[in-house]
RNA sequence: GCCAACGUAGCUCAACGGUAGAGCACUGGUUUUGUAAACCAGCGGUUGAGGGUUCGAUUCCCUCCGUUGGCUCCA
């Protein structure tokens, strides 16, 4: 007899040999029902899988995300079944649940378009119809790479397999695809009216850019058709806040053919630009640091000397003045080592913090380029801290702290930290490392901040912190970033003189924190769908006239507003009332105030704000001071009570 | 850079071998308005660029440029 121990303690018998899907039954038909799979010991396994002696076993339903993942998972075998069924000649490479979805990378000359797509569909409703079981079949890796022998795919992947067992998994009419598993019973337990091809692009085969490019069709499926509509909504949320999008009809930046991927900054993005500077620079004057502004464009030998040369050529822009070759610089330190080289330094001076909003170029390939959050040009919030040895720890500290106060300040409070280590390419001394990655960790366990070790993963002159922060729709960005550099300030022959009264070498931090301000802007404009806090708006209030009647009372309310500091403009069009507050809303207006005869009598305006209907008469004096006052508090509730 | 798709008025889209059309925006006029879009008229395009096929190309083919979705890389 099997003992079959379950999630919540009990111990069931059953003959041995039952499968799992017997015991899910002898727990009860219901949950037979809805099984998909098992997980034996800790090991998801079909249902058909025996089970003997003493084990423990829980039954994975769809309401689980294991089960979701398996559920996916086989659709992708659906769909690999139904494009073959299209397309004989097609070759399957390798196809994976993911995050949302699944996708299989498939080897086919024709190319797959987003017009296939329906028919693919109708075929694989057509197979999940069928209800054909999958079946597993498994045989000894040595017949499995004859069985595959002429598929250099599948040999490929036989071959990367662990185990000595590999497997095999049918359904349907007669396919068979080389699997791991485990799968659902049967092709009937997805829901037809649950999944959705979703698009299809290239990937390199293994991921690398010298092998083969593949098609990969993206697909998802849900529980229920529900759930998909649920997840196709979301998709249509997301694509409404894209920046992009918000950009032009917000009229912040574009782009044009005559600059792909230079970004042109409008009026009114420019003025999100400067307050984020403005604040930008007075926390980092409370933090001790001085700021400095190095040339685009310098002598190519310098970047030969600072290594770029070696490592960074592919992503550099070149030109040439009066036969002399200079590079357009892709990073600001060289610049920063030359301010610092133009005088000598005492240990007295250090720590020595010089920020830069550097104007950097770095050629992306076309491919790559993305709105503002990938772009040829863009300007870092950089900095780099000259200190001693002994020093790092704190000054990884200080920029924390400051790190977290900036993303604070704009609303990211949901971020994680990642330390990357040694690199097996590495120069420097073990010992210098050691001091470096330990003043790391020990700065962030000072703080008490969890994080992510990424062994081995650090630049090759030394380890770094990374900072990542997710926005509102739980997207990761990386944005921040802390270096520690011993290899830019021995390259250059820094020095200072030293309380001994020898010469040293100073250790160098690189440090940005918003990292690219354009990509920031990018991020920022999503994270709040263009509804931008009253901080950063480029229009905080607009001033809507009832009808010319009172167009002098609004003209004398803008200036009084305007003479407050706050950025307003004033709706002189013959619109109806509605029609002004209509396009305001649209326009993203965190205030409109609303004046008639009623207000100019009594020197009040009528305040509603972004999103709600509710308004309120206030005096002009007392909407300027609580406007102020959540201007200063950089609030990011508009709430007007 | 690679694979695929797309490129029509300032914006969003239609027409898909036979003289290029709508809504919004813009301009002029009417309306003088009380809380999410009044009405009328007008302006606006060698259909991304270049070449080819055709009696005729926005439409079919080729090259280039740009954009989008991925892959690889990265702030």
């Amino acid at each position: 007899m099997a003992e079959i121990e379950l999630p919540d303690g009990s111990v069931r018998e059953a003959p041995d040999g039952a499968t799992v899907g017997d015991i899910a039954q002898q727990i009860g038909p219901g949950l037979a029902k809805a099984a998909l799979v098992g997980r034996l010991n800790g090991e998801l396994v079909d249902l058909s899988t025996p089970v003997c002696g003493r084990a423990r076993l829980e039954i994975i339903t769809t309401k689980s995300d294991a089960g979701l993942e398996v559920l996916r998972h086989s659709c992708a075998h659906i769909m690999a079944e139904a494009i073959c069924s299209i397309w004989p000649q097609a070759r399957l490479v390798y196809g994976p649940a993911v995050r949302d979805g699944f996708y299989y990378d498939i080897d086919l000359d024709t190319a797959i378009r987003p017009e296939d797509f329906d028919r693919i569909e109708a075929k694989m409703r057509e197979i999940i119809k069928a209800d054909t079981p999958f079946q597993r079949i498994e045989m000894n890796r040595e017949d499995a790479l004859q069985k595959m022998a002429r598929d250099v795919y599948k040999t490929d992947n036989i071959q990367r397999a662990e185990g000595d067992v590999i497997s095999f998994y049918s359904h349907g009419d007669g396919f068979q695809d080389l699997c791991r598993g485990p799968h659902v019973p049967a092709t009937g337990r997805i829901d037809p009216k649950a999944l959705k091809i979703m698009s299809v692009a290239g990937a390199y085969w293994h991921g690398d850019a010298s092998e083969k490019m593949l098609q990969r069709v993206y697909g998802t499926v849900w529980r229920n058709k529900k759930e998909l509509d649920e997840y196709l909504h979301m998709l249509e949320e997301a694509k409404k806040r894209d920046h992009r999008l918000i950009g032009r009809q917000m009229d912040l930046f574009s782009f044009h053919e005559e600059g792909p991927g230079f970004a042109f900054l409008h009026p009114k993005g420019m003025v999100i630009w400067n307050a984020i500077i403005d604040f930008w620079r007075s926390v980092h004057r409370k933090y001790g640091y001085e700021e400095c502004k190095t040339p685009i464009i310098l002598n190519e030998a310098l970047w030969h000397r600072s290594g770029h040369w070696d490592n960074y050529k592919e992503n550099m822009y070149f030109t040439t003045v009066d036969n002399v070759n200079y590079a357009i610089k892709p990073m600001n330190c060289p610049g920063g080592l030359l301010i610092y080289k133009s005088n000598k330094h005492s240990y007295r001076e250090f720590p020595i913090r010089m920020a830069e909003l550097g104007l950097v170029h770095r050629y992306e390939p076309s491919g790559q380029m993305h709105g503002l959050v990938r772009v040829r040009q863009f300007t870092q919030d950089d900095a780099h801290i000259f200190c001693m040895p002994e020093q790092i720890q704190q000054e990884i500290v200080g920029v924390i702290n400051l790190v977290m106060e900036l993303y604070r300040a704009f609303g990211f409070g949901d971020y994680h930290i990642e330390l990357s280590t040694k690199p097996d390419k590495h120069i420097g001394s073990d010992e210098i490392w050691e001091i470096a990655t330990s003043a790391l960790a020990n700065a962030l366990k000072e703080k008490g901040i969890d994080y992510q070790l990424n062994p081995g993963d650090g630049a090759f002159y030394g380890p770094k912190i990374d900072f990542h922060i997710a926005d509102c729709l739980k997207r990761s960005w990386q944005l921040g970033t802390i270096q520690l550099d011993f290899s830019m300030p021995e390259r250059f022959e820094l020095t200072y003189t030293d309380k001994d009264n020898t010469e040293k070498t100073p250790v160098m931090i690189h440090r940005a924190i918003l990292g690219s301000l354009e990509r920031f802007m990018g991020i920022l404009i999503e994270h709040y769908g263009g509804h931008m806090p009253l901080w950063l708006a480029p229009e905080q209030i607009r001033v809507l006239p009832i009808s010319d009647k009172t167009s002098d009372y609004a003209v004398a309310v803008t200036a009084r507003l305007k003479r407050a500091n706050l950025r307003c403009s004033t709706d002189m069009s013959s619109e109806k009332i509605g029609a002004k507050i209509a396009k305001t809303h649209g326009d993203k207006v965190p205030y409109m105030v609303v004046v008639g005869p009623k207000e100019a009598e009594t020197d009040t305006v009528s305040v509603r704000w972004a999103g709600q209907t509710e308004n309120i008469a206030v005096s002009v004096d007392k909407f300027i001071s609580i406007v102020t006052e959540k201007i200063d508090d950089k609030s990011a509730d508009v709430a007007f009570k």
